[in-house]
DNA sequence: GCGACGCGTTCGAAAGATTCGAACGCGACC
DNA sequence: GGTCGCGTTCGAATCTTTCGAACGCGTCGC
């Protein structure tokens, strides 16, 4: 651990309460002696962390069990408002939903991450794992793989050397080099594939949203079953569509930039 | 303070980092300088807070201010797929608006607080300033006090202490025996009005949820501009489409219960 | 009606982490 | 080139967290 030698180490209580929160996101309803079980600390101290916790709203107690408080909620809403595309990108994932009626996501970059926004479902019954909150690593989704595209290269070089490429189906981009030619790819193109990349039978179009520096900051992301998403409507009709919608964000940006 | 000589104080290390994130929630891009002035903590220790705070994502820098991190959304959407009636709740209340075309919202009670779990809107274009997130005192809303119609005594009068009853319009009921009033017609009526108490010239009808033992747990409120929102349709039509939407929801919880 | 179990709660002492204030670095702006 | 704003670093003092053990209370089983 390379951490735990630095100076300016980081406040360790706090660090317990989060990964008291984290056990209970993982495991709702837990009890005190689970946790006690789970998290290497004593049982009082984790005692004095939930009592606090709850002294604050950010877990409740219920049926003898404890849970994430509802004001994560608030939290959460309120960071997801603040994304500067947030609102015209949902409206643009609403129409795209509507004139595709396949599953669109919004998805923002944050720190390595893409982090799913909004979702618009169609009328596909789809039902796949995916839930808004949720994060993902960026090379094994079609708008991540987008963002990844134009990200300057150092920042790309970073990312890959934390997170690595975790590979989640058999077609899931794992080699480096594969990679960034496969980005290369993308940037000719404007837009970039997952097919069956992330989970087995899904294919998507994903595009990136760009601040006025060029920089990516989102994503949006167009997904259907491989059986019907495939040939030229997701070669071509999907992406012109995804385009579209692109730069209509993209004009809201410049317009509404302060 | 009485919580000062408490013999289980809570953890104030926590609690410090919960207040910068208030903070910042509040006052989001805030800076360390900022973040000192309003909050009461040596600059060094609110900055080992931030890192701590932001190597766990729960916040983030940009621009040269810090923001609430996204991963607040992953832990508030969890905490909101947990409430027993969302999913079933949801449902309803996208049917609802789409039978009404008004605007309307699932309710969770936590604590003392109704927290706005899921809006649809019909085709109103009403742009109120509710959100999705946010805590809302229970005698201000139809919801709310639909909810605390069916409280047990003593539950709804320790509400009430701790609580008050904040006026927000003229019409917000206040005092404490005529809101008992009130809630005694709901109970008999089976639902609950609001004209004009939490927002001026907003109109609501709101019906609570309960578990099996008739507990409150949440509500569904239907509302509009008093302006068309009134009469016969807010007194008859509503209601009857709001109950049957309850009813369903409280057959689904009878099933679906663990 | 008695004992054991599960769960939350309380306590005091020991140790260890947080807090503080001051100083440093860096860039931007004038 | 000086100053302002902002983040970063440091070491010492102290205050708080942490720990483990014991207590209370309800429930289940016998």
């Amino acid at each position: 651990m390379d951490d735990t030698s630095r100076s300016n180490r980081p406040v360790t209580t706090t660090e317990s309460s989060i990964r008291i929160l984290e056990q209970l996101k993982q495991n709702p309803g837990g009890t005190l002696d689970e946790l006690t079980d789970e998290l290497d600390l004593a049982r009082s101290t984790i005692h004095r962390h939930l009592l606090t916790l709850e002294d604050n709203d950010l877990l409740v107690r219920e049926d003898g069990g404890f849970y994430l408080g509802l004001r994560f909620l608030d939290f959460g809403i309120s960071a997801r408002n603040r994304v500067p595309f947030f609102d015209v990108g949902r409206r643009q994932v609403d129409r795209l939903a509507e004139e595709t009626g396949e599953k669109v996501w919004l998805v923002a970059k944050e720190g390595d991450f893409s982090v799913h926004l909004y979702k618009a479902s169609g009328d596909s019954p789809l039902r796949t794992s995916a839930r808004v909150g949720q994060r993902r690593y960026l090379h094994q989704l079609a708008a991540g793989k987008a963002i990844l595209a134009y990200l300057d290269e150092e920042e790309f070089r970073a990312i890959i050397d934390r997170q690595g490429l975790l590979r989640m189906t058999d077609h899931t981009i794992t080699d480096a080099d594969a990679l960034r030619e496969e980005l290369e790819a993308i940037r000719d193109r404007g837009y970039a594939f997952n097919t069956g990349e992330s989970i087995e039978g899904l294919n998507a179009v994903g595009a990136p949203i760009r601040n006025d520096e060029g920089t990516p900051i989102g994503g949006i992301s167009i997904s259907g079953p491989a059986n019907r998403v495939k040939g030229d409507y997701l070669k071509d009709e999907l992406p012109d569509k995804l385009l579209a919608a692109i730069d209509e964000i993209h004009i809201n940006l410049r317009y509404s930039s302060t």
